[in-house]
DNA sequence: CCCAAATACTTGCAAATGCAATTAAATTAC
DNA sequence: GTAATTTAATTGCATTTGCAAGTATTTGGG
């Protein structure tokens, strides 16, 4: 007889797919604007935290920073971003958007925000700061715990 | 002055970033079993529902069919899978855990669901069956939607 | 003060990914 | 019944990814 499980229930399994399905209809949002998810994420991420770091940027969004380098390097291309090294620490570069990376990602953020609606259509506004707080308890579980080394 | 956005806000990113960090730290619980996050959630997702086509597995899993066709022949190759053609739509193929698939799946899921229990130790019970409907509530939002397309 | 360990970032490289094109079968329209 | 369309799966190919190794800098212990 089959182990009592449910991958309906299983909430790894529920979020991967979640995010995943998320980010696949949003990456077709983007592609007008020549920017891929990944890219999208820095800039927008950049745009609300000055000054970052790429560990910082990388530990934000949950991406190997071996990535976002290449990714940093690709926004500088585009000039969408400047990067200065840190006189407090001389490893580290510090992250600005450029003004034309500002504008873009100014241009998007109306696009998420509507998309949002549209992925949260039946939600009332206590499920959506439900859900939001939720996500950002296991977050940080993750990044305490035990699990995650 | 800049425009009023909170990445902490965005559910998008709050969800894909808990969806990422889940998935690296339990793709570390897997080394052990010599098996990938993705093969994994194969199994699993066959275990539950025997006599499933690739197609039914890449939605569920919410996965891009020549990546799963790939990660499926590749767990043949471990004895992990049979694979036999569909007799009412010879387009498809039946898949199915062999024995030695199923034993290692079972070998897994106890660790899955410990995995789960220490990622919302802090999660009372009404918590998490809220956080699951919610998440299946947006998939189905996905799929049906204008968004997706 | 100095050496060992930790941290920030980059780069090489192999593996994974996803889009586009292909093949084969089923469905729909006429 | 046949042609056109849709669907299922696979494969080629270019891109992306992430681990491991390397360099540079900082931190902590003795």
């Amino acid at each position: 007889m089959a182990i009592q499980h449910s991958l309906e229930k299983a909430l790894p399994f529920l979020l991967a797919r979640t995010g995943i399905s998320m980010g696949q209809a949003f990456t077709k949002q983007l592609l007008p604007f020549s920017i891929s998810l990944i890219e999208w994420r820095v800039c927008v991420t950049i745009y609300e935290t000055q000054n970052s770091t790429l560990s910082q940027v990388a530990h934000t969004c949950s991406n190997d920073p071996s990535t976002l380098s290449r990714t940093v390097n690709g926004l500088i291309k585009k000039g969408y971003i400047k990067r200065v090294q840190s006189r407090l620490d001389k490893r580290s570069y510090v992250l600005n958007l450029t003004l034309k990376g500002k504008q873009v990602t100014e241009k998007i953020i109306p696009l998420a925000q509507e998309y949002e609606t549209k992925a949260l259509v039946d939600f009332g506004h206590e499920e959506i700061d439900q859900l939001r707080s939720l996500l950002k308890r296991i977050h940080n579980n993750m990044g305490q715990s035990s699990i995650s080394q």
